[in-house]
DNA sequence: GTCTATAAAGAGATAGAC
DNA sequence: GTCTATCTCTTTATAGAC
């Protein structure tokens, strides 16, 4: 069952190029990052990357696309119904666990969007933007229903939110010193400080969100 | 008296050069901007360059050097004394207006500090470093004064604090549509979110923090 | 301080055998 | 599907005149 996923990926050296290539773009930058270098990293030589992609932005855009399909569908994968401040807790937990068991995968996506040119570039910015349009959504909605302020709009909580999880991928794999964060502690802390800041007036659940 | 420097400075071509790589180094990428790309926007050829510098990275360290050197001047310029809530209310405004007086030169710095390597990588790491844990201190002391709540531990305030302002280098210029928000209700924006949350139970004042 | 000319190395990508 | 051999172009950086 899993084997013919494999079969049909071709035994899984695209997948493999794939998953190693984002690990180096993000260890060293695209443009920094060699196709032979990415090629020994892979077991195989250089010209042998060009039977799986056409190019080496190809490849980069693989990456990117799989990260924009990733979240969207962690979005989809939330639980239908309930109350906007529920699923709005879902979507960070969702977005914390996803990006961190793929770091390498979604740090390139967002950091060397940049590095995609024309028409693959507005795809991919596009598939972000509609993955905003739909968390601002969600913010909109729980300011609708009460469980959210309505001091500031949903536009700026939304640009809010997204700096405070992304900020994940761009930290998380230097800057911790000693046990890095479990996702659990990261969505506690991420929660409790968009939720109810720093001065924690309304914190409900003080004891869960330490590290 | 601004001659007396730009004299020193060799006519200002060094600086010239130093804001148009930030610019260029932030739009296309370090590695992507060629030397002779730099030189066209400056408006020399390409070898001048390295009568001003030796080395392209050490162009890179340039800039990084000034942006942390800004940064840690603007902490320098708070007025002493005041209680720790106070200070890091200043500092957050003066974190906002540094970054977007300058943007090309702390968004290069901030994202291309991979590029470096060696020995200038660790001065500039150490640099950032030092200046995170300055910001760490003032808001451990805003816990013991009890303006910020002992819930979580200083450690993960500054890194929300840190990722809610830090994401501002990376898509402020991109992603606003319509007039760019100005450092003031950028800075009344994530005063209002790190303090008091998007529920804003214990928000103080409602009117100023809108865009 | 900036130029022209050019060196020296490395990049992405192709051709064609196996 | 991967290989060896190689093309072609671009890159950073230097040499030396002015």
């Amino acid at each position: 069952v899993a084997r013919r996923d494999e079969e049909q990926a071709g035994g899984g050296t695209r997948e493999l190029i794939l998953a190693t290539a984002a690990r180096l773009f993000r260890e060293r930058g695209y443009a920094q990052t060699t196709t032979r270098e990415l090629a020994d990293a892979v077991g195989i030589r250089g010209p042998s990357l060009y039977y799986h992609f056409e190019t080496k932005q190809d490849l980069l855009f693989g990456i990117c696309r799989e990260s924009v399909s990733r979240l969207t569908g962690a979005f989809d994968s939330l639980p239908p119904g309930g109350d906007a401040e529920t699923r709005l807790r879902s979507l960070i937990r969702l977005y914390v666990s996803t990006i961190i068991a793929d770091r390498d995968l979604h740090a390139t996506a967002y950091i060397e969007l940049r590095s995609l040119t024309g028409e693959r570039r507005a795809t991919i910015v596009e598939g972000f933007d509609r993955y905003l349009a739909r968390i601002e959504e969600v913010i909109a909605s729980a300011q609708s229903e009460g469980s959210l302020s309505r001091d500031l709009p949903a536009r700026e909580l939304t640009v809010s939110l997204t700096n405070l999880l992304m900020g994940t991928l761009l930290w998380l794999p230097h800057r911790w010193s000693g046990r890095p964060p479990t996702p659990e502690e990261l969505t506690a802390l991420f929660t409790s400080v968009f939720f109810d800041g720093a001065k924690g007036a309304g914190r409900s659940e003080p004891g869960p969100a330490r590290l």
